[in-house]
DNA sequence: ATGAAAGCGCTAACAC
DNA sequence: GTGTTAGCGCTTTCAT
């Protein structure tokens, strides 16, 4: 037999004589598949069933379990059902909190300004999931500390993606230990784990090879990210190779490098300004935010873009669009890596054993003002 | 006693000799607080401790838990936590699968062009949340079906927001009566529920009346949504009583009723074109993709805009700064709707016999290139 | 088709 | 400070 929660009467044979079902109304307690059971006159692995499996169940009976449920306000609990099923519906995604302080601040009102990488990976997950019966459970990872966050979160979905450099190597070994784990966007980091990339180096590659061969330009520079970015270090590779082949002078390291926000574009321009031989024909940048900082800048000197210096930036975020001129840029396929993304963690659900896999995703030039294509626009 | 799952070997004082520490290598089964224990040398309660309240735990025990945790890899299981202490550390959000399936294939590789109203609202909702340490279940409605998700969703968080016509009312009943549930943009529904809406009212009516005012238009009309659209409703109706206050004609109806997407505004200046006077000065939108529908229709035909007539929407997507003429709009603060939601939600959790709250948050008009306002961008 | 019973992994008293 | 123990609400054999 067993006991009701937090001092209730015990349920049949026990001391205590109960009122029988006199209380109906009085919602004391969430109801749970012993109320359903015990009103609608069946075992509670009755109830279940009805949920799991309805046609296992004789069509009456499931209807009157269904009534009552309704009538109790019942609601599986999804605890319970995951430490009993072992598995929760649920996929997670952890990504860093990228907001540009900047950014947040300086656009007020302009809300959707704002809608960066994230969100696509989000939109592009959610959607798949879905698709598949999946939730997501989603959660920035507040950079240092709080990596409580995280742990909770592996412990309440089936599998998660983590977008690169969110979640400490060490800390992703112990969560991908237990459950299926997939980096998005950046070095696999862990062998067992999958894994899905950009063509970083290809489409920087190309995009500087536009800059050189479309636009005849010759005296580039290249702003970097972080050296311990990966993402930004293929970018820089992509644009060494170009300029290679192109016969350009290309340095081993990055002229500038930086951390990649929109404040960051702004003072890249002003250190190069003062280099010998000032502003090159083609800045690049390793991010569209400090592209955009940098226009900015740029414009507030009287620098004519492009006629003066052409800008661009990688990634794709809507922000580049919106300003004025256009920003050239190279698209990373965003929605697709999170759709990517579940595909994978389901294909390891199925098969914990499988080989870990590594899918290259490709990217493309978007070519608008900032570097002389495109109209007006 | 307690046996282990999967057949294996009891521990402790049980019948079978067991080899001891022996296959400390050999990931067979996920650790869990008792493997730790074990090995720890301490109780599960210990265990448990060191991750719920590290600071009952002696410093040098907290510190052998941790390191035979991480070598076992052991994650604490969010389920069993979850049932264990009937919370979760998760807040959920439903919404509707706003996908105007247009877009969706037009775009192409113009992921970006449509972020909407959801993206935001998950966005504000998203860091809320962690600021409080929750995160966030997020699951789009697939409309039609499979209300599967969302009751999975009611199981797995402490409550949840739900944009406006997402759930079924008498689902929402049954829901909220387990969890605190919030009612985001759109009317309560139910009254025990908490509730944010924003200013539809006010906003439509300022914009009319700007159009009236400042532009001195006097043939308006006005494109809905359906009629169980609060929302749309309530737009009509600031619209109307703008007119009305203006002393213009208005009638009890929309001029046109459509489903609010890119196709419908197409549609409605087809239908508006033909109709006896033709065209009116100023074309009002209850949302903004119909609007931006029909500038493209609009275009395509040679009318010019705002010259020959005015366009507006409501909701201040992105894609209205895009798309040229610049789109004038009502902006709905969708990241702030987010963030009352979470606010409200906890408020109720931390008492759950509060009164229901309703929050209205106020709007701003975007006053942009379609209404002759604002440069040519 | 349905019931009985044994856990799933953890938390929260309550002892010591 | 740490251990014992009784559930949390469900799924899942195994019988019937």
């Amino acid at each position: 037999m067993r006991l009701r929660r937090r001092g209730w009467p015990v349920r049949g044979d026990e001391a205590t004589p109960v009122p029988g079902e006199g209380q109906q109304e009085q919602q004391v307690t969430t109801p749970t598949v012993y109320d359903v059971a015990d009103r609608a006159g069946v075992s509670i692995a009755t109830v279940s069933r009805v949920y799991r499996n309805p046609d296992s169940v004789k069509a009456k009976t499931r209807e009157r379990v269904l009534a009552v449920a309704r009538e109790l306000g019942y609601v599986p609990s999804g605890s319970a059902r995951g430490l009993a099923s072992r598995s929760t519906g649920v996929l997670g995604l952890c990504f860093p909190d990228y907001t540009d302080p900047e950014t947040e601040t300086a656009a007020g009102d302009d809300d959707d300004a704002q809608v960066l990488y994230a969100d696509q990976v989000i939109r592009g997950m959610e959607r798949a999931a879905r698709r598949h019966g999946y939730a997501l459970l989603i959660s920035a990872s507040l950079q240092g500390g709080a990596e409580q966050l995280i742990g909770g979160m592996a412990g309440q979905v089936d599998g998660f993606a983590v977008l690169a450099r969110t979640v400490s190597t060490e800390d992703l070994d112990v969560y991908s230990r237990r459950l299926p784990v997939v980096m998005l966007a950046g070095p696999r980091e862990i062998d067992r784990l999958d894994h899905v990339e950009v063509a970083n180096f290809d489409g920087q590659r190309e995009l500087t090879r536009h800059l050189v061969e479309v636009h005849g330009l010759t005296r580039l520079a290249f702003v970097g990210g972080p050296e311990d970015s990966p993402d930004a270090e293929a970018r820089f590779q992509g644009y060494q190779a170009a300029c290679r082949d192109a016969g350009l002078p290309a340095g081993d390291e990055p002229d500038l490098r930086r951390a990649m926000t929109r404040a960051d574009g702004r003072e890249a321009v002003q250190q190069l300004a003062f280099r010998p031989g000032g502003l090159p024909q083609g800045l690049l940048f390793a991010n569209d935010q400090m592209a955009v900082g940098a226009m900015e800048e740029l414009i507030s000197r009287g620098v004519r873009i492009p006629t003066d210096v052409a800008v661009t930036g990688f990634d794709g975020i809507p922000l580049g669009r919106m300003v004025r001129p256009s920003l050239t840029t190279v698209r990373q396929p965003m929605r697709r890596l999170g759709e990517t993304a579940v595909e994978l963690l389901l294909r390891r659900l199925a098969d914990r054993d499988r080989a870990p896999e590594s899918v290259m995703l490709p990217v493309s030039l978007a070519l608008r003002a900032s570097c002389g294509c495109g109209d007006a626009e």
